[in-house]
DNA sequence: TACGACCAGATTGCATGCAATACTGCCCGC
DNA sequence: GCGGGCAGTATTGCATGCAATCTGGTCGTA
């Protein structure tokens, strides 16, 4: 038996594949095909299938299996203010002191951020390494997991954020501007910056809309 | 093929299992024994136990199944003040017009629960009625899917909270608070009267612990 | 041509089978 | 008396089997 259960490599997996679109937007999962792709049998995948659709990324249509869920420009309108506020209540309940050795290591991370902008590589995993660490104090461990849960859906629509590299650099720059508040120890200034990012993400995002 | 995947029903019926403490706190859920009481295979009910896991009613250990998590005074202390963020929330994320409609409708039910106050009944499923009533109008069907799927978490601890009297009495006059509030359109009013509401059930809760 | 019944293949949902691991109680050495 | 090891059982995790339903395509009829 392996050391960690199967589904849940198989979610991580999965999850991959509907966010880079090899499993589309809208399209039916077929339980045998994708099971014969992954090596593995149908109760494994089956069971992670039904993890995804309780966190969203799937939905199950009863007698008909599993569903990529369509996108819906009114979904990605709700979850950016909905990852917004999540992260501010994080941010929130992180203690003052825990949350004042942060802001050097999280300018590290900006800097990669910046390094990777400059190369032209994909900031995406750098920009949800520097969100990770700036709520890795919190807490509050079901706050996280709701966040966890979350993000994967909104990234969804993420895949054209990054795409402006104007967006990107005043991105980089809201990071950093979020860092020398906590530094300061400016919490709500923090926190209205945060939302602030996300909330602009939104926007960019409705320019270009798959 | 029932209409419904069985694993619906079982997520329910097991969801009630874990709040009424017949599936014990702490205890480990033995999927054969299970099973067989239920009246169903292992495969479904399996596929039951892994989205309650998703939901956090319910942990895995891998190797050694499902376990159902034990009490821990400080996960009660998050949970109550997540709750009551994420009411809040949804509450300013229903627009004013929806909310103007909702005050008579939740008088009702405050009136119901004082009824059953009177009556010594349980308070409990009228309480879910109006703070789900509370919450219809809220746009963001992500947002209540996380308040649905943390609500659950926290009645475990709630058995002792109706307990008092005297607290029932006041939680209901906080709701009908609440709905005043709404009524003259003063939705920060209503809004920390909420969590506030949230807040002293903690309060209380920690009297009396198991 | 439009429309609906019907039939064959595909697919899901649930049941069962099986091997590897984890647990239990016992024995033995210390 | 106590802790470590061992055998047998219990239990999980995954694979496979099977029947009901769904799909979509064809044919017949108006």
């Amino acid at each position: 038996m392996g050391r960690t259960p199967l589904r849940s490599d198989l979610i991580e997996e999965i999850t991959t594949r509907v966010l880079d679109g090899r499993l589309a937007a809208g399209a039916r999962v077929n339980e045998v095909h994708l099971a014969r792709e992954l090596g593995v049998s149908r109760t494994p995948l089956r069971e992670a299938l039904i993890g995804l659709a309780g966190r969203g990324l799937l939905v199950t249509e009863p007698g008909r299996g599993f569903l990529v869920p369509p996108f819906d420009p009114d979904e990605a309108r709700r979850l950016y203010p909905l990852v917004a506020e999540l992260e501010a209540l994080a941010l929130r309940w992180t203690s003052p002191l825990e949350l004042a050795g942060l802001p050097d290591a999280l300018d590290v991370v900006a800097d990669e951020m910046a390094a990777a902008l400059e190369r032209g590589e994909d900031l995406s995993e750098v920009d949800d390494r520097w969100h990770a660490l700036l709520l890795s104090r919190c807490p509050n461990p079901h706050l996280l997991r709701l966040i966890e849960q979350t993000k994967p859906l909104l990234k969804r629509y993420e895949s054209c954020y990054f795409g402006g590299a104007g967006r990107a650099g005043e991105s980089i720059g809201e990071h950093r501007r979020i860092a020398a508040a906590l530094r300061e120890g400016d919490l709500p200034a923090a926190s209205a910056v945060l939302v602030r990012n996300w909330v602009k993400a939104l926007a960019y995002l409705g320019k270009d809309e798959r």
